[in-house]
DNA sequence: ATTTATTTTTAGACAAGACTAAAAATTTAT
DNA sequence: ATAAATTTTTAGTCTTGTCTAAAAATAAAT
């Protein structure tokens, strides 16, 4: 069972790890749930012992693949509160955040189902944010990082991060282009490393790589 | 500002006083909020020192006119989403509680009125139990209980007493739900168990069930 | 490469709510 | 009316999540 504290923890985490795609500072996610850094290493502590983030002192936080579906979770009930509250009750889209941070926590999956119905399946919150489906994925409505995507997946690459010479050679020399589709194939935790598969021809990657290609999902 | 927790005991004290009338001891209290004497008796005196309940020692307690405002706001909030569970989100009436748990601590006031209107002000939440309006007012109903009728009488389900699942699932596989004609045909004085008939079918029903159901006389 | 500054962690404390065990008050029974 | 049983309260402890102050580790700057 995962407390409200530990919801909004995982929450913040999962939003700063969006943007910064590294790990996660703890004074970063003080500031985001609005409180003190001592604080937040209690909480980091526990959601490590927990199994929902990955954790080494002084060196910031990941969220594992259960702290992952947690945060989603968390944030599908969101989202789908805010269309309710807009589409519904008459809202303006400025007036439901408070309330959505309140009701993003009511624990019920037939609730969250049937609400999803009501509203008629809806991929976008009153905000333009993407909605996570049942299964926890998060439509990517842009770029994504190659590191993010999860295992089995297909994607597309779009672009890189830091275009460096040597880079874009490695890229050409494994026949990686803008528009090339690449399956994962499986994840390496402890280094990070990616075994992918391109044209039917699998390719092992390092996290340096991984963290520099930008992909789309298909 | 009122803590979850003492809406739960301010909403457990003012439905003990119902029947009652007189002051709630704390046993009746840690009884309905599923807890120890002694936890309830802490709680009280913080209500006390809140103002929110009239409160001696031993003596037991009452709602001051402002917990009893409190309590009645929780439970407009808790049958108003009642209501919409099973109007909107297809539950079915012996669902919707553990839900409505959640949903009545809710706070804000904007929420609970767009609610009410979405649901066109409704009166009555699924189980017959009346909504009380937004300055807290409890409409009375005439209820009584089904084993109060007399003999050969029609009257219609307007409620349940206790409404447990089972209690609901029974009433499911008997076809009895709110609006439906019972008539009286017979009642045994030795064991308080009564026959009816509902559509056209004989029914034998014991004590514990006419206990448990409100109807009104046609 | 040391010193300085910043970040992170530890240690100890606090408030809310709950619990156990025991004491005090009240009620019931003889 | 006094003893027995029950109810209620107190005292002390625990957990969760927070805080402050200080120590330790890392990062920045000279």
């Amino acid at each position: 069972m995962v407390t409200l504290s530990e919801e909004n923890y995982l929450k913040a985490i999962y939003h700063l790890a969006l943007r910064n795609d590294e790990k996660v500072s703890t004074n970063a996610i003080a500031q985001k749930v609005q409180t003190k850094a001592s604080s937040a290493t209690d909480m980091i502590k526990k959601l490590s012992e927990k199994g929902l983030v990955d954790y080494q002192k002084y060196k910031g936080v990941n969220l594992t693949e259960k702290g992952r579906l947690s945060a989603v979770s968390v944030i599908r009930k969101h989202r789908l509160w805010e269309v309710f509250l807009v589409d519904k009750l008459s809202f303006n889209w400025d007036e439901v955040h408070e309330v959505a941070e309140q009701l993003e926590h009511i624990k019920s999956e037939k609730l969250t189902q049937q609400l999803d119905a009501f509203l008629n399946y809806p991929t976008k919150d009153p905000h333009g944010d993407p909605i996570p489906d049942p299964s926890g994925n998060m439509p990517s409505t842009e770029k994504v990082l190659l590191a993010k995507i999860e295992n089995h997946k297909h994607c597309i690459c779009i672009g890189v991060k830091d275009s460096s010479a040597e880079f874009l050679q490695y890229l050409d020399k494994h026949n990686i282009a803008l528009g090339t589709e690449i399956t994962i194939v499986s994840k390496e935790s402890f280094d990070e490393s990616m075994t992918l598969k391109i044209n039917k021809t699998p390719l092992v990657i390092s996290k340096e790589v991984s963290h520099n290609l930008f992909v789309k999902i298909n």
